[in-house]
DNA sequence: AGCCAGGCTGACG
DNA sequence: CGTCAGCATGGC
């Protein structure tokens, strides 16, 4: 069946096949900082990379091959599920098209080519970004981790044992050391009066729809979400492919590439972002793998 | 060993 | 409204 004038899709022994995907790079786009739980496993005959991840409480092995993107299990029906989550119903030929002939980010391109925006659950963007405030990916990974293990439903797939993110309600209801004892550190606390905000009826899922300064109004009621985390979660989970978000990367990357090294004032960075146009979320995130691969600003 | 990390909170001007 | 110290923790 065709989708979006390329893509193509086909559902074969449980396993969802994807072909015609552009320039697709499962590898960059689950290792990239946007997601958490995608853990890297060994490849068989024929295939590029292999990923592991639980998905809305399902385990699936995720491999790129030199056909496309396979995903298994797949039943029939989630197909449209997948193919949302990796977001291959966009048009990222015409998003680096834009990248390319932005002369301030085109040296962006080469090296971050293929990177998808994920369409995580909101939920688990929220906590997962909670934790992510003035923390190291690989840290955050590994209490992300901890955190399923601890309250998340205990999985068996391939002979792996995996745990599915936790509900809300099991979030809210741990205790504060529960949390500092799997490394939260300050965030605790965070992480369990947000969990109880959703936990007792708020809809993440209302903020879909909202302008995207109303949405981020929202989030930053959260204890624990500030404008850099309220960007992500709107980013990476609610469909707001404009929300740029701020970090050290992204800082040290806009005023090299914008400003000629030269810090700016807050309104001209927001300026800046706003000439990026309507995919500018989209675009920090090949921003933010470049300036990672050369360890921009740093020596 | 010491700086850093997908920053935020609360206090103070 | 803007600025800023303090913050838990482990990666590098």
């Amino acid at each position: 069946m065709r989708y979006n004038g390329g893509m193509e899709y086909e559902l074969k022994n449980d396993t969802l096949y994807i072909t015609d995907i552009a320039d697709f790079d499962l590898d960059k786009s689950a290792d990239c900082g946007q997601a958490f739980r995608w853990k890297r496993c060994e490849t068989r005959a024929g295939e590029r990379c292999a990923f592991y991840c639980v998905l809305r409480g399902k385990p699936i092995r995720a491999v790129q091959t030199e056909a496309g993107l396979a995903v298994r299990p797949c039943a029939k029906g989630e197909e449209a599920f997948y193919i949302r989550y990796f977001d291959l119903g966009r048009d990222y030929r015409a998003i680096e098209e834009l990248i390319a002939a932005d002369p301030r980010l085109a040296v962006c391109l080469p090296g971050a080519r293929g990177i998808r925006v994920f369409n995580q659950e909101p939920f688990e963007a929220l906590i997962s970004f909670i934790i992510s405030a003035n923390n190291n990916i690989k840290r955050i990974a590994g209490i992300i981790d901890r955190l399923c293990a601890l309250c998340g439903e205990k999985l068996e797939f391939e002979g792996q044992t995996m745990f599915a993110f936790p509900s809300p309600d099991a979030v809210a209801s741990l205790k504060t050391e529960q949390l500092t004892a799997i490394g939260a550190g300050y965030r605790a606390p965070y992480i369990i009066e947000s969990a109880k905000k959703i936990a007792e009826g708020y809809d993440l899922e209302k903020l879909r729809d909202m302008s995207l300064d109303d949405a981020r109004k929202e989030l930053l009621k959260f204890k624990g979400v500030g404008p850099k985390v309220a960007d992500c979660i709107l980013l990476f989970s609610l469909g707001h492919t404009d929300a740029f978000p701020i970090d050290v990367w992204i800082d040290r990357a806009m005023n090299e590439l914008f400003f000629g090294s030269v810090p700016p004032k807050k309104a001209e960075m927001k300026e800046a972002v706003l000439s990026i146009g309507k995919y500018s979320g989209i675009i920090q995130q090949y921003i933010f793998f470049h300036a990672r691969a050369v360890q921009l600003g740093k020596k």
